[in-house]
DNA sequence: ACAAACATAGGAATATTTTCGTACGAAACA
DNA sequence: TGTTTCGTACGAAAATATTCCTATGTTTGT
C-alpha cells in the first residue's frame, strides 16, 4: 500500500534527467519530443528515443501529460512551474539548511552570488513586505 | 579518460544517501559507522553494513577520510562543510534558476518561507554589504 | 507509387545507486 | 577459555535510472 504522501512526493521528485526535460518545457512551453531532444542536444549527446522514453515515463508518473491529437504528440507540464520549484526548494532547504530558508538566503548574499541588481530587487521586495 | 573537471565534480556530487551521511557528520563531527548508523536509524531503517559500505565508498571517492588507528574507525569529512554546501547551492541555482541567485532569494522571500527573524538578519546583512 | 525521413511503442541492455549476506578477526565478559 | 557481541572487508543482489535497439506505422517529397 502506498500512502498519498508517498504518491505525491514521488510525483514531485523528478530525477536528474527528468529535471533537464522539465527545464526545457518550462522555458519553451508545451513541446514535442523532437524539440526537447534538440534543446538537450545543445548541451549533451542524447539519442532521440532516449528522450522519448523519458518523456513517456514522465507521462506515466503524471509529471507530464500529452496531447495526442496530432501524430507529433505535444507534451505539457502538469504541475505549475512555481509549485514544483517551490517543492524542490523546500526539499533542498530542509536537507541542507535544516529547514531554515533564512540561512540559505544569508549564504547566497554573503557569498557574492547575487549581483547588484539582485540586491536592489531584494531590497525593494523587503520594503514591500514591510508595508503589508 | 576522465578529466580533472569530472573527477572533481564527482567528488562534490554526493548521492542522496551520501548526503544523509554527510549531514550527520556535519552536525556531530568525526564519527564511527555505528554512530552514524544510529543517527540514520532515527529517520529510516537501514542495516549497519549498508551504512558501512556507503562510508567506505565515500572514502574511496575522497569525500571522507578515516582514522584507522583504533579498531572503530573514525570517519572525517574531507571538504569544509561550507565549501560543499556552496557547491551544491550553486548547482541548484544553476539548474533551477538559470544561475540567478537573486531569483532564488526572491522566491524564498516572496513565499513566506523566511521568518521575521530571518528577514531582520537579511536586512542587516544587506546594510553591512552596502557599507563595503 | 516509392523511398527517405520521421514518429511512437516496447523491451532489453547499461549504468548507477543502494542494500545486505557472508566471512572472519578483535573485544568484552561470564 | 568459550561464547557472544561488535568491528571491518568483500562481493553480490536488488532497486533505480538511463540509454538505445528494433519493430512498425505515418508523413513528405520526388
Amino acid at each position: 500500500m502506498i500512502s498519498e504522501q508517498e504518491k505525491n512526493s514521488r510525483k514531485f521528485d523528478p530525477t536528474k534527467s527528468e529535471l533537464e526535460i522539465l527545464q526545457v518545457l518550462w522555458e519553451h512551453g508545451p513541446s514535442t519530443v523532437r524539440f526537447v531532444n534538440d534543446r538537450l542536444n545543445e548541451q549533451k549527446d542524447v539519442n532521440y528515443t532516449s528522450t522519448l522514453k523519458l518523456m513517456q515515463i514522465m507521462v506515466e508518473k503524471e509529471i507530464l501529460k500529452r496531447d495526442e491529437s496530432q501524430m507529433k504528440h505535444v507534451y505539457i507540464v502538469v504541475e505549475e512551474e512555481q509549485k514544483t520549484k517551490n517543492h524542490l526548494l523546500n526539499k533542498f532547504v530542509d536537507s541542507m539548511y535544516k529547514g531554515s530558508a533564512g540561512s540559505l538566503v544569508m549564504q547566497v548574499l554573503g557569498n557574492n552570488q547575487a549581483t547588484k541588481e539582485d540586491i536592489k530587487a531584494i531590497k525593494e521586495l523587503l520594503n514591500k513586505l514591510d508595508k503589508e
